[in-house]
DNA sequence: TGTTAGCACTCTAGTTTGGCGAGTGCTAAT
DNA sequence: ATTAGCACTCGCCAAACTAGAGTGCTAACA
């Protein structure tokens, strides 16, 4: 579609703009860009981006800017390639970082935000795995005394999780076994979703047993695999945003700022992209959620069993440095993962 | 100290300012406040009142802006004013807010900060409750199948937490009660701070258990409590500073959001202010932890078992709705506490 | 002696003006 | 097809100016 030369513009113009925040003209590419040819054919060629929407001017005088077109354009093109620089400076950073005994993953997650917005000074955003389509392992019953009944659930990809049931019901671990094992036939070949739907019917009656009992037991339960089920969201490092010219007015850092606390919203967008196991970029407007203009939002997946996948992101600027923010977000997704299918 | 009028004409400049954000000149508090003098006269006691420290001039030819020395007189003016007018309409506001069949702690926390956020239009603080002085009131192990151990403690505020130990190590339920019969025993009388002390040690030892195993479930068991005793701060509302006309300037809002993103500062700040059952108010730089001037926080108090409080707060410019927020802290803190002393 | 009106003075914030520089688009020459 | 040259456009910035708000002082008054 466009020729070798104006590729070679657009991505000078791409370049720079990510580079200086500034609008770029003719002769500051052909100074600073080896192009080969004088500022006035610059000038033409990029009249001509223009006018295929890969540019725009502020305005009539100013240099260009880069539009979302010419974004997906360029990054595209980084995607194709391969970069995987394994003994990449980043790479034994990270891994450095990330080296410890043992982590849960709550504390993992957690961290990896923090880690990932300080080493890339942007924006980071990651997410605790979809869980939605995942099977219970095991469940299991304990009656903790004086206290109440503690149920434990394992899932298929190793996670853990439980609750407790306050209650005066005094009940002995046979009885309990007898649940749980009537449950956990009840349940083994559904998903989390649809054990969630069955619980939420009500349905489930086991006559032996007190029904104000049954109902609370039922009720931590529910509680249990809606925690699992629940994805959440960590964002660390949103005052470096702020460090980027293009927020330096208030009430574009507002909305800015406005978005980043609206959890639900981002897990929704977050959720819509892509669970291929690679990169994905939504560039501005791409996204139709997405209420600010100017914001792109990179995304890589992280593995817990192979095949439940969370996200961890960076958010920025659409004139955002994807070419490294790429690089490290393939390596940090990479050591997550490994991590995560060690310990969990 | 201050004579009657001195009084009236400074809490007058402080409301004033605190409405309109905007230094206060003799002539407008002539105009709105009924103070019954010329402002030639208010023009004298403000310059009184300079030279008393308690008001001061940003540039020679502006109006006067209060000082931390006179908000300080104001709150505690304030706070000796009995204001618990229990009909409140925030008072049934935050009552419906809050109304829930059973709330976890976390939760409520969590859903807390985002609540005061909400009806305040500040940022909201909420820390989880200090419990380094609590005690363990039971503890108790279960074996998990095919994965290993679990721990449960109970404290005697009746929160309840635990962790799982994964081992291929088999052992009886017997053995386990064996073990945690034995740690109960060397704990309950201690404060879970010394109980981390003592685990950190690494002295205990069983002769009748293996080695690694013992030492991996005491790590779990170390886990738990150093979760017990970690104080977690929520902060929502942070766009809202944007909304007041002193964060237009973008340096200011980057100070203040690196400010609430430190959270362990935060977390040490409130946990110097007093514990009394009641509210405490840094001023400015009366802190000396905080890195910043022209922030004030207000905090309160709740209680989970009468004793073991934690804390819930708003921060913003020191021109804050002191009267306003002291009210609804109040009230909230309150609520929040009927609601844990109930349900944990 | 305390209060007030009046006035000169100060300082900021907002507006206007003009020049500078960066950039464009067109034209004509190469 | 490329490029040099040039006229033109427009935002940015600094300087100059203005309006307005506020102070502090003085002198008069009760």
């Amino acid at each position: 579609m466009l020729d070798e030369r104006k590729l070679m513009v657009l991505y000078a113009v791409i370049k720079s703009y990510i580079e200086s925040a500034e609008p770029v003209g003719s002769r500051t590419l052909s100074k600073n860009y080896e192009l080969g040819v004088s500022s006035a054919t610059i000038r033409n060629e990029m009249s001509d981006l223009e006018e295929l929407g890969y540019l725009s001017k502020p305005h009539s005088s100013a240099g260009r800017v880069p539009s979302d077109k010419a974004y997906r354009l360029y990054v595209d093109q980084l995607l194709k390639l391969n970069m995987a620089p394994m003994d990449d400076i980043y790479n034994r950073k990270i891994k450095e970082i990330l080296a410890r005994e043992s982590w849960n993953m709550e504390d993992l997650i957690q961290s990896s935000a923090k880690i990932l917005s300080a080493i890339t000074n942007y924006t980071s955003l990651v997410a605790t795995p979809k869980l939605k389509g995942s099977h219970i392992k095991q469940l299991q019953m304990v009656p903790i005394d004086g206290v109440g009944v503690l149920t434990v659930i394992v899932c298929n990809n190793g996670l853990i999780k439980n609750s407790i049931y306050k209650t005066d019901y005094g009940i002995s671990q046979d009885e309990l076994n007898m649940i749980s094992n009537y449950l956990y036939h009840q349940f083994k070949d559904k998903t989390l979703d649809d054990i969630l739907k069955i619980l939420n019917q009500g349905r489930i009656v086991l006559y032996q047993f007190d029904d104000d009992f049954l109902k609370g037991l039922l009720n931590a339960l529910t509680d249990v695999i809606k925690e699992l089920i629940t994805i959440e969201l960590y964002s660390e490092g949103i005052t470096n945003i702020l460090n980027f010219p293009e927020y330096k007015d208030i009430e574009k850092a507002k909305s800015f700022l406005s978005f980043i606390e609206d959890k639900e919203l981002l897990i929704n967008i977050l959720q819509n992209t892509a669970l291929s196991d690679d990169i994905d970029i939504i560039i501005g407007q791409e996204n139709i959620y997405s209420p600010i203009k100017d914001i792109s939002i990179i995304t890589a997946t992280y593995t817990v069993d192979g095949k439940t996948v969370g996200k961890i992101g960076i958010i920025g600027p659409t004139r955002m440095d994807y070419l490294n923010l790429i690089r490290i977000l393939k390596i940090f997704s990479r050591h997550v993962s490994n991590i995560l299918e060690k310990n969990v």
